[in-house]
DNA sequence: GCTAATCTTGACTGGAAAGGTCAAGAATAG
DNA sequence: CTATTCTTGACCTTTCCAGTCAAGATTAGC
């Protein structure tokens, strides 16, 4: 149970959103660079997060990516939810018609029963967690801002 | 993140020697024919089970597998943690050594200091249940008890 | 209206991991 | 001795992850 590079790049691009640029567009590349993120792999993630309504986009010079909701509205669950498709098992329940039809046991299975009851309270503990948590933890830890290109972290 | 099929396997089995058989060696054909897991996938599984201290085995005639503890004191957590080897992400910090070199925010990993917590919550989610809350649900849910083979739960 | 900047769409790929299968061997009960 | 059951480790197929790439659409500024 791990999570994919895509969702925390993810949540490392939108922590930059949130940290770096305040309700301006933010282009890529800049975030790329900040975040040491592969540029083109991070289009696709953006894709993802424009998708699930979390970002917005605006094309050409001056273009970029931002924040569609203010950030604390915006949780780690709803990211992550975005990323991969929810918490998942591939027993009785779950996005996958036809593992659910294979499953013999159907609603009678103790461990998508239990299983379930895990996922639900995983989501709240996530759903607990806002992006403006993450930009104040960065304050905490005294990030530099900096809008620039280069590594902002490096003390 | 979902949970592998191993992992879903290996509860299911665990359960089902909680469950059925009491104290007694129970053999892989008659888990696998109950819980319609293939068996030769299931003698891999049993395999990292043992290896993780929670079942121990028996070779020969009315041999078979069997929990080395009691049910009360397995947990959900403890099976995870030895099928996927912990809740893991790629930065920072985790199991590879390379993957912590290669992040260069280190220490000041804002999204890494948030996803620890998470995965110390929800360590303790699953450690909260154990193979005798599972057998408890059986009970509940008013399975059939049956050592033949053949599917349980089929009311 | 041209041009450069920026997102958009979708195809593509190499490698690893998931999800199994199989065969030959070792131990043990009766 | 023999049938039963676990043990070990090699093998295979398919899917998905992580990432790249190219060509096109849109917009700002001149």
């Amino acid at each position: 149970m791990r999570l994919s590079s895509k969702t925390m790049y993810a949540l490392r691009a939108l922590f930059d959103i949130t940290f770096h640029s305040h309700g301006k567009a933010t282009k890529i590349d800049a975030i790329a660079a900040r975040e040491n993120v592969p540029p083109r792999f991070l289009e696709q993630i953006f894709q993802d997060l424009k998708a699930a309504q979390i970002v917005g986009s605006k094309r050409g010079p001056n273009g970029g990516y931002f924040l569609l909701r203010s950030p604390e509205t915006i949780t780690i669950g709803q990211v992550v939810r975005a990323m991969e498709g929810g918490v998942e098992h591939n027993c009785c329940f779950g996005s996958d018609a036809e593992v659910r039809e294979k499953c013999k046991v159907s609603a009678k299975c103790v461990t998508a029963s239990v299983w379930r009851d895990i996922s639900v309270q995983l989501n709240a503990i996530m759903d607990a967690v806002t992006l403006s948590e993450l930009a104040l933890r960065g304050e905490t830890l005294r990030l530099t801002r900096d809008s620039d290109a280069g590594l902002t972290y490096t003390i």
